[in-house]
DNA sequence: CTTCTCGGACGTTCAACCCT
DNA sequence: GGGTTGAACGTCCGAGAAGT
């Protein structure tokens, strides 16, 4: 079935997604970090490793599952559930898995092209291969106090300027090479340092005080944020309004997500029957 | 200018097929 | 039995249309 496009609402900025059934994250930005105005799965990358147009294009990266209203609007939707682009519309009680259906059985595939397997190994798999992410090969052992340095980490060779600044350089010892890790999940950020009148605790430039690691207890969505006056605010994803405590409103309560909310609460059940119905005959 | 729609590129899954 | 292949199925990017 070629999926229905939706009636949900929609205007997304791009989200990272958290996905991967337990494969270690990869290098994604926690949206808890400010976005970039990158797609979720591109980076800027470090000196002496500029991409060939070609890697500019990383692999695009999905979710398991999308929720509905996603699926219905052909948007990127996030593991979390409610998803950020259902909370940011305020239909986040509407937020459920969609359903897949389940894959056709006995259908007949013709004869498989040769796979020149012997051949191959002939061909240097260098050339076969697709061109594998640049991964600069480090002669200097890896720190034992280190986390594992995993496929998906990819060691920098130093920053450029603008790049990780705010992360920690590294110390700069002879034959020191800094380790790179997901940034995200284990960058080390100083303590702040107080400044010379004693009293405003003040972050090295570039370093953003709302960093917390995974596991943490919030959405996905939301981190804790220290303002500089010492009070928390939830640094929230940029288009998601915490909902107020003052007022009766509810988050959605806008009347745009109530737009939402109202256009996507009709027509889409009669679409899910419809669904079903055709998911029945297999 | 913002938001919505949706065509289609791209990613993922998994049964059929192939090889040892 | 395990690895490989490739089609089915799913996600979501991004351009253009529509709305404000």
């Amino acid at each position: 079935m070629p999926m229905r496009h939706g009636d949900s609402p929609d205007a997304d900025e791009p989200i990272d997604s958290h996905s991967d059934d337990g494969v270690p994250p990869q290098m994604t930005m926690h949206p808890s970090v400010g976005y970039s105005g990158m797609p979720m799965h591109m980076y800027p990358f470090a000196g002496g490793m500029i991409p060939t147009p070609q890697q500019l294009r990383s692999k695009r990266r999905q979710v398991k599952n999308a929720c509905t209203n996603c699926q219905k609007a052909c948007k990127k939707c996030d593991d979390a559930r409610p998803c950020l682009r259902c909370v940011k519309y305020g239909i986040a009680e509407e937020c459920i898995d969609s359903q897949r259906r389940e894959r056709k059985k006995g259908v007949k595939r013709g004869p498989y092209k040769k796979r020149d397997g012997k051949d191959r190994a002939d061909n240097s798999p260098d050339q076969e291969s697709p061109p594998a992410p640049q991964t600069i090969a480090i002669p200097v052992a890896t720190p034992s106090t280190s986390p594992p340095i995993g496929a998906y980490m990819t060691p920098a060779v130093g920053f450029p300027p603008g790049f990780y600044s705010q992360y920690p350089p590294h110390t700069g010892r002879p034959g020191e090479v800094p380790a790179y890790f997901p940034q995200f999940y284990i960058a080390q950020v100083p303590p702040p340092q107080p400044t010379a009148d004693g009293e405003t605790p003040a972050y090295p430039p570039g370093f953003y005080p709302a960093f917390v690691p995974y596991p943490q207890p919030y959405p996905p969505y939301m981190v804790p944020h220290q303002r500089p006056d010492g009070q928390m605010a939830m640094a929230a994803y940029p288009m998601y309004k915490a909902p107020s405590t003052g007022n009766s409103s509810e988050p959605g309560s806008s009347s745009k997500e109530q737009r939402a909310t109202a256009r996507t609460a009709g027509g889409r059940e009669e679409e899910e029957e419809e669904e079903e119905e055709e998911t029945g005959d297999n």
